[in-house]
RNA sequence: GCCCGGGUGGCGAAAUGGCAGACGCAGCGGACUCAAAAUCCGCCGCCGCAAGGCGUGCCGGUUCAAGUCCGGCCCCGGGCACCA
């Protein structure tokens, strides 16, 4: 789930430089670090070695006594569940991370703090929390890894998900350790192709009623076999089931699963030996990793029919708490758009020419039509004279990739088919062209070009002198900024019309949209087309159904093999498929130019693996085993699902323990980087539809609110060569910046190895400690914000959590140092304030202003107290920086006499009558400034705050010589003198 | 081009339409110290000696009152991009 560049960079590295960083000395911490660390501190002052010996000893203790142990209802987790009978739970997760060799920079872990804050503030507020962490392992770094190094891709992944769980339990976060799952483990695996198999033997029913009243539904594809067995559904060509063949059959079911197998344009590389996603291939259609050419071309692949799922993946979006930009980017993503198929006669041809279009009411403006290069009737339209030209346009088409195409400029080319079509609304024969502005992948990859209504259709028109005609009017103002007088005339127009209007010249013997705005105008053609027969009213989405096989080795192998009619899925009682064991995991490649060229996956080559002998019920025989891998999203699309249930071995989950926790509304808070808004999101949001059809889940949704946490920047340094220099090594001095006394340039940008700016969670550990650093994150701004890492700001977090231990301990003493005195009233006052904004920003996530609240209560007891504050106030107070700071209130908790572990101790209430005030200060503004504050009795009334407003020796020097007109008085708040 | 998000001190940031800058960093001054560090106390938006004036990207509006609401612009960041 890594985002892309990221893992690619990253993930190639041949060992973990965390390990070296952090035993060797560390940039950073000899500065900052010693100001904490000292030989002449107080002997049990706060600082990193004491905090380092805390933070070790507790996570000790909470492994061992198993405290963040979360049981279920049910199964074979469920041992202490009896504790939680009746409270409510937290289902509080982070997108898991790829475990990238380059081990964590001090950005990874903001997420994973937040979760835990709030994890632990939910526990200490009477909830039943799942909260764990997983690896998603499987992926294209490892892969490429160990073709670099000849090691075993398991080898390497193994290593790198044991160094961050090494990293992350540093950072004391209270993660259920029974739950974490890697994608590879062999449990998973089979979890994943359980999942896979649900849905391949599932097909989608546009008809059926789902769960939610709606239309359309997956049902498990032997309903489909009941109604072509009983003809309640009639086969293709009307034969009975009986007479169809068995290999008939078997394609017509298939041919209706949620995965199938079908023909794609998929980006070929010769050069890797591999298909190369979109976002790989360069703006000059070379692959991104070895500068290989790419070619566009159709191959066999594995397909999964989001496309079914797009009503409910738009409408269902309103279901969920989501930022709305992520929503938006959804939507954008299906991109529905609503129109009409209008279908075009052939002329001297029986053939049909379908496209759509979102403007049919501009349909008599129609003028020619424009097909993709690509499309399937292009050969068959061309006639012979023009063959020459429309093959070598063709040629030039497929050799650039679709990137390249949008990167030439707007100048519009196309070539004449030679063929005409039939405008079914006034007869006219149009000509047919092919052109590459017309894209193979949306729609039907033709179109009905209405230059007067289309700036691209205009510039193609004026381009080849074909005509335009205006269907709607355009407003005088727009003729106005054409600098044109209003005319039908397109002739005289500059550009396309596209905005909205009254139809115009837009009428024949049954049909006048003539005088209707564009709404009306639209409905009027659909209901026209549909009623002669060539066209209906449409949504065409931009979504593609899921290419979802990979020719490499390091993926989950599909649980499928063929026979001679084609895939059968394989019972679950066979699973899982192994990954199976090789020295060569390398992709065969090619001559780079060679683009007939044929993948030759990695699992191709172990024969004895592809061609197992399996009894399926009818005898052992001989089978063929898929060989394409799944895609890495595979494995992130139910993750969730396994948390629930990390050790269960039948379906899915047990149903009562994903109904505990799923809820009504799914996983209560899921944390993680807007950079996976669009493809895991939705992915696992289909996957959890289908299940949520099928009834292996209840909620229609698996995410209820998601959080987008904002990124840590940091400054980088370059010398004079514009090379990078270490970060830690420059000096500023009077706002300039050096580096070995040369002077270097300041920019900013992501934390990393590559920016030599790059700041390990280690550092921080030995600089600081855990606790430091988890406050120091959480203090830096609001969590959706990308806001910049200062690792000098940090020693400000460090000071505060000295502060509090210094409210609990004698600094010299190490003794317990609270008092049984009776706080004052100041006291009382001040602590459920805090209490009372503490609570209310920890529910919303705002992580930042709970700090300085606490900050200011610590302030308050350490400057009130010099000597040991009453043990009422303290104790509420390390309870309070527990979620933050869990090591630290963990230690003073249990000195202050706790046996137990604070993770369950009730968080402290608000006690409204310590709020209660008596005097409170009301400011007082002449024309909307504040010229005096007055002290006043709670409740003074308006008529009194007036007259003593008025008559403020503050307030009189700026009324003199004025004449006061009104004066507004919101009692208890505020008094303005309007003069 | 279209669609989002955001512009507040030297810096990170606070602020149900009601005292702009809480809290922290950096900086300055003081206490302690032989000294330094650490710690503690104080100051810390800009202009001004002061009184005071000016300040939340810019211009305008609504309101007794605008960082906050409305309209128009500018800049920065992100997403999509020949989507018919």
């Amino acid at each position: 789930m890594q985002k892309r560049p990221a893992a690619g960079v990253l993930g190639s590295l041949p060992m973990s430089p965390v390990e070296a960083t952090s035993e060797s000395d560390t940039p950073g911490s000899d500065s900052a670090g010693s100001d904490f660390s000292g030989p002449d501190k107080p002997a049990h002052r706060y600082g990193v070695a004491l905090a380092g010996e805390i933070e070790a000893r507790w996570q000790q203790r909470w492994e061992t006594e198993g405290t963040f142990h979360t049981p279920n209802p049910t199964g074979s987790l469920s041992g202490g569940f009896e504790r939680f009978e009746g409270r409510p739970k937290a289902f509080v997760m982070d997108m898991f991370p790829y475990p990238s060799g380059a081990g964590l920079h001090v950005g990874h872990p903001l997420g994973y703090i937040a979760t835990d804050v709030y994890a632990r503030f939910k526990r200490m507020t009477g909830f039943n929390v799942l909260h764990t962490m997983g690896y998603d392992a499987y992926g294209l770094p490892a892969e490429q890894h160990a073709v670099a190094t000849g090691q075993h891709p398991r080898i390497n992944t193994e290593s790198n998900v044991a160094t961050m769980r090494r990293q992350l339990r540093r950072l004391g976060l209270g993660h259920d350790s029974r739950r974490s799952v890697s994608t590879t483990d062999r449990d998973f695996l089979e979890f994943t192709q359980r999942v896979f198999l649900k849905i391949f033997n599932a097909w989608f029913d546009p008809q059926a009623t789902n769960r939610l009243g709606g239309l359309g539904a997956a049902r498990h594809i032997d309903e489909l076999r009941a109604q072509f067995i009983d003809r309640s559904r009639p086969t293709p060509d009307g034969r009975a089931w009986t007479e169809l063949s068995v290999a008939e059959q078997r394609t017509l079911i298939d041919s209706f699963r949620l995965v199938y197998i079908d023909d794609v344009a998929v980006n070929w590389c010769p050069g890797l030996g591999t298909i190369v996603a979109n976002e790989e291939v360069t703006a000059d259609g070379r692959s991104d990793r070895g500068n290989y050419p790419v070619f566009k071309r159709s191959m066999r692949q594995w397909l999964m029919r989001i496309t079914a799922y797009s009503d409910r993946l738009v409408s269902d979006l309103d279901l969920v708490d989501w930022p709305e930009p992520v929503r938006l980017m959804q939507r954008n993503w299906i991109g529905q758009s609503y129109g009409a198929r209008v279908s075009f006669q052939v002329a001297d041809s029986p053939a049909r020419l379908e496209v759509f279009t979102t403007r049919p009411d501009t349909l008599f403006g129609a003028t020619f039509m424009v097909l993709s290069p690509e499309h399937e009737m292009v050969s068959a339209l061309t006639t012979s004279d023009k063959r020459a030209d429309v093959l070598s346009y063709q040629a030039a088409a497929a050799g650039r990739t679709a990137i390249d195409r949008q990167s030439e400029t707007k100048q519009k080319t196309g070539v004449f088919t030679g063929s005409y079509a039939t405008n079914p609304v006034n007869g006219q024969q149009i000509p047919v062209f092919i052109a590459d502005y017309v894209l193979m992948g949306y729609g039907t990859g033709a179109i009905m070009a209405v230059p007067s209504g289309d700036q691209r259709d205009f510039e193609f028109a004026r381009m080849y002198d074909l005509p335009i005609v205006a269907t709607i009017l355009p407003p005088d103002v727009w003729f106005g900024e054409q600098g044109i007088e209003s005319t039908l005339d397109c002739s005289k127009w500059k550009r396309a019309y596209s905005g909205d209007g009254v139809a115009v010249q837009s009428e024949n013997e049954s049909l006048s949209l003539n005088g209707l705005d564009k709404a009306a105008a639209v409905s009027a053609m659909t209901r026209w087309l549909e009623a002669n027969d060539c066209g209906r009213g449409t949504v065409q989405t931009k979504l593609r159904d899921w290419l979802f096989s990979r020719q490499r080795y390091w993926g989950e192998p599909f649980p499928i093999v063929y026979d001679e009619h084609g895939p059968i899925a394989l019972p679950d009682a066979m699973l899982p498929v192994d990954l199976p064991e090789t020295d060569q995991f390398t992709p065969h490649t090619f001559d780079a130019e060679d683009a007939s060229s044929e993948p030759q996956r990695p699992l191709d080559r172990l024969t004895e693996w592809k061609n197992p002998t399996i009894d399926l019920g009818n005898g052992p025989r001989a089978y063929i085993r898929e060989t394409n891998v799944m895609p890495q999203w595979a494995g992130s699309c139910s993750y969730y699902l396994r948390y629930i249930d990390p050790t269960h071995v039948e379906g899915l989950t047990i149903s009562e323990n994903s109904d505990y926790w799923m809820g009504s509304t799914g996983v209560d808070l899921y944390v993680g980087g807007v950079e996976h808004a669009v493809l895991h999101l939705l992915y696992s949001r289909f996957w959890h539809k289908v299940l949520f059809d099928l009834g292996e889940v209840n909620t229609p949704e698996p995410f209820g609110k998601l959080l987008n946490q904002g990124y840590i920047q940091a400054y980088a340094f370059t010398d004079g060569r514009g090379m990078y220099v270490e970060a830690t090594e420059v000096i500023e001095r009077n706002g300039a910046f050096f580096h070995a006394d040369e002077p270097v340039h300041r920019e900013f940008g992501k934390i990393g190895k590559g920016l030599k700016n790059m700041v390990s969670p280690d550092d921080m550990y030995d600089a600081y400690g855990a606790d430091t650093l988890r406050v120091y994150e959480m203090s830096m701004g609001p969590l959706e914000q990308s806001k910049p890492w200062d690792t000098r700001a940090v020693s400000g977090s460090m000071r505060l959590l000295q502060r509090i231990w210094r409210v609990v301990i004698d600094e010299l003493t190490g003794e317990v140092r609270v008092t049984s005195d009776t706080p004052s009233a100041d006291d009382q006052r001040t602590l459920h304030r805090t209490i009372a904004a503490v609570r209310e920003a920890l529910q919303d996530l705002r992580v930042n202003t709970p700090i300085a609240r606490i900050t200011e209560l610590t302030n308050h007891l350490t400057s009130t107290y010099p000597g040991g504050a009453p043990r009422e106030i303290a104790e509420p107070l390390v309870l309070m920086v527990a979620p933050f700071a869990p090591h630290l209130a963990e230690e003073l908790w249990s000195r202050l006499g706790h046996a137990e572990s604070l993770t369950y101790e009730p968080f402290p209430n608000v006690n409204s009558a310590y709020l209660v005030v008596d005097t409170i200060d009301v400011p007082v503004q002449v024309a909307g400034k504040v010229r005096a504050v007055l002290s006043v009795p709670v409740g003074c009334d308006a008529a009194t705050l007036e007259a003593l407003a008025l008559a403020d020796e503050k307030v009189k020097p700026f009324l003199e010589g004025k004449q006061v007109k009104k004066v507004i008085v919101i009692p208890g708040k505020m008094v303005n003198i309007v003069v």
